[in-house]
RNA sequence: GCACCUGUGGCGGAAUUGGCAGACGCGCCAGACUUAGGAUCUGGUGUCUUUGAUGUGCAGGUUCAACUCCUGUCAGGUGCACCA
């Protein structure tokens, strides 16, 4: 038993007094830049899964400090935003207000669990001189026609009355209230992502990012290749074009659907003759909302267009042309050519209207369900005879170029970045509407464009943000023309300010560009990033696009931010839920800290599981590691100056090979065990010099480093043991002299042999065949194969 | 529905990647020291019908040898979701 207490806060100060966590600019040491995700810094404080998130890269920057890497371990604080704001109306404060107390309690916090961030180089969103830089980008994409409006359906969330992008509205739900969204037709600012969709999936093969999240990025950028197709409508100069992946199946469609919102309805009006059907069929729909509309997927609705059909291409067949809900307006051009049977929503929906199924493609049986799989073509006039799905595509769009009725065409499922809300809390969007100019960037000059000070900044009902409200921040003269205008009164969203914030913290208080190009071309990429699960398909693909922008402006030296993404697990409630006030299973990392230490939160957090997976918090999990530290304290009392412990040797250098490698691997828990196993042995052997005792404090020192800087301290150490060197190992004295040998008979374990770690097959087999543990098995039947794998095992197959 | 991941003691989890399953920790049992123990220390602890057998969700398969590879199947989790 030690106090904690006391010495925890000794040795912070001592870290804070020595700047030891300072990152270098000019340094001649390889670099190393670790980054976490910055929090959100909320009025409840930090969570425990704050904790887990940061001490994997904490663990492994400070090994690498150690290792003589000059290391940049940042921190900041993402601070616009919502919850910020709901609370500031809530308590009638302003969000400034709530903004730096939360901020200070977070860095209070942090700082109480001892991570050796760069406090330095702290950074927060909601700064002027940050969000000067948030707007300068925003401006630059404006100039580079990426930042656009548009009116649009639009994800709408009516409690917050914001309009949210595609990534925040993730199954229908509003990703700050979870109230359901609902279409709207508005005019909003959108950030031309689907520029970059190429570049943000080729990206991926350069980065070093785990498997899931690399597939995960994948299919939000939903990439398909297939083709495009016009359809002449009946009776119009209409061409309906569609889009199809599989233009091999064009001699089997028998309808076309187009979505709902499709605008040739409206064009085809006096030839439609049953438009007021299609009208209400229409408003119906509207009234879904995206959520219900694709829950409803058992039951497929729609109604047929009379008046006008659509023209198969490539046989001028007549073919029935029906609006249905199942066709997005959102995703290729709203209209499809239809294959029942090859399309199991296309087969649904011609079942239930009774439309005419062809099979063009063998194999299966089209009387009970579509075929989607490979087969020889048929009813296909030219393609008849292919049995290959690649070679029948190809050769249809030749066909299609060659007679101008369709090309070859790529889709995605990723849609524009809606980027605005209508709220106080963001940074405001730097453009002027001007009556004779049009749209117009605020000059770069007169960056910061500031939020305006308000009483009132509650949003407007009609979906207006609070800044449409005050008169003194709307009018304004253009920068062109001079003439009264008006400004942008929307916000950025939540993902603005950390779509670049890794690259501040390379240069936090340059006034002059967002960074140092020298500075950044020293650090960048981010070395290893780690963070969140739920981060992947948004501020990851969000920050990865921004970043490829600024590299075609040549702001950026490198065309990917990050070099290395790995993931944390969740920490799960006592009760192995997911941690929630609702449940209440929340686990406070202060009480932890107060009750048993930092020391000991820490590395129980790390000794809990596999980093990457979930865990549920169990509290006597934490006293195993408390009496773990406490166990290793106690070793000084019995260190030893003079001597060595020849017992020891070879464990000591194969913990620190272990621990070495497993922190790089991010294997934390088994790292963890090999230096309890250590001390195990050394409390079995029962002595220990204080040079021993040093190297184990050295490699636990990333884990719990209070307690190994006061061992260090006690044990004579130079200087903190923080920044000591950290220890190597012997190979050559990693490896036993004897090794313990499995012996099967017929793959059955009876038994064990020690013999010489270079003992050869013939001299264990002799042993093996001699020893009457196993001669009963042999004596009287034929050796038929005998196994050996040298350190391990051998097996004797007898008959 | 599709994609990906995970199934190992009472619990969290190990297993050098095909070579002694259950490291390490928790819990539990017994003992020691104690006025006391929710402190500390020592020993034990997969299961069973215990000189042995059996065991990594389930059923098969490959192999001298399978938690590990293959086929099928069940369960849980995460993500996407009428994407044409």
């Amino acid at each position: 038993m030690y106090d904690f207490k006391q010495i925890e806060k000794k040795w912070q100060k001592a870290w804070d007094d020595a700047h030891v966590f300072e990152a270098q600019d000019n340094s001649t040491k390889p670099k190393f830049f670790g980054l976490v995700e910055f929090p959100y810094p909320s009025g409840s404080g930090m969570h425990v899964g704050h904790i887990k998130a940061y001490s994997g890269l904490e663990v492994i920057s400070r090994k690498k400090r150690m290792q003589g890497y000059n290391v940049l371990f940042p921190i900041g604080f993402d601070a616009f935003g919502l919850p910020t704001e709901n609370s500031a109306i809530k308590f009638n404060t302003h969000p400034r207000i709530l903004t730096d107390a939360n901020i200070e309690k977070f860095t209070g916090q942090l700082k109480q669990v001892g991570f050796s961030f760069d406090w330095t180089r702290t950074i927060d969103t909601t700064d002027e001189a940050y969000y000067k830089w948030t707007q300068h980008i925003f401006l630059e994409l404006f100039k580079n026609g990426l930042a656009f409006r548009d009116t649009a359906l639009v994800n709408y969330c009516p409690h917050c009355k914001v309009v949210l992008s595609n990534e925040d509205s993730q199954g229908g739900k509003c990703d700050i209230c979870h109230s359901d969204i609902v279409q709207k037709s508005k005019d909003v600012w959108y950030l031309r992502i689907t520029k970059y969709a190429d570049r943000l999936l080729e990206g991926l093969e350069s980065v070093d990012y785990l498997p899931q999240v690399k597939q995960q990025q994948i299919n939000w950028i939903g990439k398909s290749t297939g083709a495009f197709v016009n359809f002449k409508v009946s009776g119009t100069d209409e061409e309906l074009r569609i889009y199809t992946t599989r233009p091999d199946t064009l001699f089997g469609v028998t309808f076309m659907v187009i979505a709902p919102e499709h605008p040739m309805l409206a064009r085809c009006r006096d030839r439609i003759t049953n438009f007021d059907a299609l009208e209400a069929y229409r408003e119906e729909c509207a009234k879904k909302t995206e959520f219900q509309r694709t829950q409803l997927n058992k039951d497929k609705t729609g109604v047929k267009i009379e008046g006008i059909c659509g023209i198969n291409p490539l046989n001028n067949k007549e073919i029935p042309i029906y609006v249905a809900d199942y066709v997005m307006m959102g995703y290729g051009t709203g209209a499809i050519m239809a294959v029942p049977a090859h399309d199991e929503r296309d087969y649904e929906f011609a079942k239930k209207f009774g439309i005419d199924i062809i099979e063009v493609i063998k194999g299966g049986d089209i009387s009970t369900e579509a075929y989607t799989g490979d087969g020889e073509m048929v009813n296909s006039e030219f393609l008849n005879g292919y049995d290959n799905k690649k070679d029948s595509i190809k050769r249809m769009i030749e066909y299609l170029e060659e007679k101008g009725i369709g090309e070859e065409g790529v889709q995605y499922k990723m849609k524009d970045w809606a980027f605005n809300r209508q709220r106080y809390w963001g940074e405001p969007i730097p453009i002027v509407h001007c009556e004779h100019c049009g749209m117009v960037p605020v000059p770069e000059e007169e960056l910061p464009l500031r939020l305006p000070e308000v009483k009132n900044f509650e949003p407007g009902e009609g979906g207006e943000s609070p800044l449409a409200k005050i008169p003194e921040f709307v009018n304004c003269k253009c920068p062109v023309c001079g003439k009264d205008a008006k400004r942008e009164t929307d916000t950025m969203p939540q993902w603005a300010g950390s779509s670049w914030y890794f690259l501040r913290y390379v240069d936090p208080h340059n006034d002059k560009c967002l960074a140092d190009p020298e500075k950044l071309k020293y650090w960048m990429p981010v070395d290893w990033y780690n963070g969140g699960m739920e981060h992947v398909t948004r501020h990851m693909i969000y920050s990865r696009f921004w970043h490829k922008f600024l590299y075609d402006m040549g702001e950026v030296n490198t065309e990917e931010p990050y070099a290395k993404r790995t993931a944390q697990g969740l920490i799960l409630g006592p009760d192995g839920e997911k941690m929630s006030k609702s449940r209440g299973n929340v686990v406070d990392p202060n009480e932890v800290v107060e009750q048993y230490g930092a020391d000991v939160l820490r590395t129980y957090i790390l000794f809990m599981g596999d980093y990457g997976a979930a865990a549920p918090w169990d509290v006597n999990g934490i006293k195993g590691c408390k009496r773990f530290l406490d166990r290793v304290e106690a070793l000084f009392a019995m260190a030893k100056d003079k001597g060595a412990t020849p017992a020891l040797e070879a464990s000591f250098h194969k913990t620190v090979k272990k621990v070495t490698i497993d922190i790089e691997e991010m294997k934390f828990n088994t790292a963890i065990a090999a230096m309890m196993s250590l001390l195990n042995e050394i409390y079995d052997v029962g002595s220990i010099t204080t040079d021993e005792l040093k190297t184990l404090v050295l490699i636990l020192c990333p884990f719990a480093p209070h307690i190994c800087e006061e061992l260090w301290e006690r044990l004579g150490g130079e200087g903190l043991c923080s920044v000591a060197k950290w220890p190597e190992w012997d190979e050559a004295k990693c490896e036993d002299k004897t090794v313990e040998i499995a012996v099967q008979i017929l793959g059955k374990l009876k038994g064990t042999v020690t013999v010489d770690v270079n003992a050869d097959k013939d001299s264990v087999l002799n042993l093996v065949k001699n020893d009457p543990r196993f001669t009963p098995f042999i004596e009287g039947k034929t050796i038929v194969k005998e196994i050996f794998v040298p350190g391990k095992i051998v097996n004797i197959v007898v008959k």
